[in-house]
DNA sequence: CCTTTTTCTTTTAGCTCTAAACTACTATCA
DNA sequence: TGATAGTAGTTTAGAGCTAAAAGAAAAAGG
């Protein structure tokens, strides 16, 4: 009874806390890069996925994001060559995805920058807190846990 | 700089988390009730504002949104008569939100509901590890903290 | 008073996201 | 092969959000 009612306060607790970060950072993209936190994430799943980059579905899918608003968020991507687009030429139906020397570049920067920023947001907590924090929050995730997906 | 590495971890997992449990709590509150989570949102603030209800100002600082968010979210639910909106009698610009008398009875069904979702979702944690994730929450909160608003 | 400034809210344009309909290509199997 | 079924992406309509412009009422200053 009582637990349920302090279940709700950490929800809102960790949503609150989770929105806050989340504009503080896609507002501080924006003004260093010109670039939405939507669009860093994409840049940052193709980077981290190395040379051959992603089909449409896989990127998705690490974004946990419909693969219409993949079609729709790579678009300005593409055009600002950030990124580019080629058809799989073993299946003429998969779009790869993949950085362009650019959007390398580009991300190297943002990247380094954003884990400054995140690191101040998160010096309020000493290494250990960090890990009880991660570790509290695995337990709260199984129901989303586990999305596999096909790379390249 | 391996600490740095650990925050962007954290704050991934964090980020995670919160939008996982915020779509599934958005679905249930959809298939139950036809009501998204934002304007549930809405309802809860101004129930737990009492019978005076909340101006759009106040009303848009608890939920952390634009006034023009607050415009817009809060019209279908006065067209369904789940909230009133009617302007102050001592000052013409201000207009007054209240929840309508259908309002507060499909709130009291849907917040109950809703605390038992959370519950479950929350149950992978002990009472106590909940007290710690929300201390560990709070110390992340400061920057976003100390939002006055007055009521009414 | 009457103008000017300030405050409160709404409107507008645009981004991010989803669900569902649609298109295009591939695989199956008779 | 050639119809049919299945799979990968794109398009579209609409919700939720923001920033900035616009509107309306109140407060301030001369």
């Amino acid at each position: 009874m009582s637990d349920d009612r302090e279940a709700v306060r950490a929800w809102l607790d960790l949503l609150g806390v989770s929105t806050t970060i989340k504009k503080d950072v896609d507002a501080r993209l924006r003004r260093g890069f010109g670039l939405s936190i939507s669009r860093f994430d994409v840049l940052a799943a193709l980077d981290r996925a190395g040379g051959d980059g992603l089909t449409a579905g896989t990127l998705s899918g690490r974004l946990r994001v419909t693969e219409g608003n993949t079609t729709q968020i790579t678009g300005p991507l593409i055009e600002a060559d950030l990124i580019r687009r080629t058809v799989s030429p073993t299946d003429g139906r998969v779009a790869i995805f993949q950085l362009s020397p650019k959007g390398r570049r580009v991300f190297a920067r943002m990247a380094g920058e954003n884990r400054r920023w995140i690191a101040e947001t998160f010096a309020a907590l000493a290494p250990a807190q960090i890990a009880t924090l991660r570790r509290l929050l695995a337990a709260l995730k199984p129901p989303c846990g586990s999305i596999e997906e096909k790379s390249a």
